[in-house]
DNA sequence: GTCTATATGGCGATAGAC
DNA sequence: GTCTATCGCCATATAGAC
């Protein structure tokens, strides 16, 4: 007979990830956590003792999610003009999934980022090995010279700014939510086509 | 003879900006902000009755200060490419000097979009009479065809964005402080480059 | 207007029964 | 493993003297 350790524990995951995501640490509650598990308080602290350590394991779990993402596209075998657009392409369809997370991610590294950066010296995969893929693949190709720091941050920029600047973006163009999910599909072609312009061969 | 009102209000305001920008609505403290305006934390209560009424004070007061910025810039009569290069150039610069405000609005934006809607609406200088502002003059130069919402969005993305992701990419690139203060001055010149690529006649 | 002292409530965390 | 009840603290907010 299988104990409920796994399904209660992920499903305290589950609703710490919702309610973590949408008001951060400070703002969010045990309580609230508990409620939307479906299960009580004392529950949380018996699972996970404290709510840092249940932060922790939300923050690193998101991180690593939206870092995966990042390093698979990059990783594939095609051609670097193919490859931009896959990953532009492909990473910004991963937000419209995920949108809370860029601005979670966001939100705890200004207001904490000695204890954020810790996380990203641990993580498996971590942004530094992202970028330095991302150098390696750059160097074999013959481009216009590059800052490739700065292609990697304009490309990050563009696709994650219009997600985590959603509320006030959609609200100074009068969009309604299938309106701002259409004008950010759009985008998945016109990044590429942006930073090719700055990178091909004149 | 004076009253202290004013010089005291101002003293509240001046550190409630530090606080409130640092740790966000959640994470600051009445006492905080107290011992940085070095006075007593009844006295808070005695001028602004809630912490949410300082707050609100606080981010109107961020929210105008950027907004005021940009429109500023847009609004100099200079031709096109120079208007861009000083709008992208200063903007920059502002954030330079004001590097919390960009991750303060958009923290509070992620975790109470409601409330900061109602205070884009309210403002004096809104965002969107930037943006309409913005519109009009790029309708009046004959250019490529372009989305006047996508070419905003795209130049506040590449301009606030490694401002609002400091914390990360200094550590990804393994940066100093002034490494990456250096970075960022050389984006003043790389942004309107690339922006002028986007649009310019063919 | 400014202070000290205190009320009031909420939150993270624990004790202990089942 | 899961619950109810409760502790102890700390944060916002108020009362009231000066």
């Amino acid at each position: 007979m299988a104990n409920k350790t796994h399904n209660t524990e992920e499903k305290i995951l589950e609703a710490a990830k919702t309610v973590f995501h949408r008001k951060g640490f400070e703002g969010a509650r045990m309580q609230e956590i508990a409620d939307e598990a479906g299960i009580n308080k004392a529950l949380l602290h018996y699972y996970f003792r404290t709510k840092e350590n249940l932060f922790d394991a939300v923050f690193k779990a998101a991180f690593r999610e939206i870092f995966t993402k990042l390093f698979m596209t990059i990783d594939a075998d095609v051609p670097l003009e193919k490859k931009l657009k896959n990953l532009i392409s492909e990473y910004i369809g991963f937000f419209q999934k995920n949108s809370y997370i860029p601005g979670f991610i966001l939100t705890e590294m200004n207001q904490n980022p000695e204890k954020i950066i810790s996380v990203f010296k641990s993580a498996p995969v971590s942004p530094s090995m992202v970028f330095e893929r991302m150098k390696e693949f750059m160097y074999d190709e013959k481009l216009e010279k590059t800052d490739v720091r700065e292609l990697f941050i304009n490309i990050l920029a563009l696709c994650i700014f219009p997600v985590v600047a959603r509320p006030m973006l959609q609200n100074i163009f009068d969009f309604s939510d299938e309106q701002y999910d259409q004008f950010i599909e759009k985008r998945k072609k016109t990044i590429p086509q942006l930073i090719m312009n700055t990178i091909r061969k004149k």
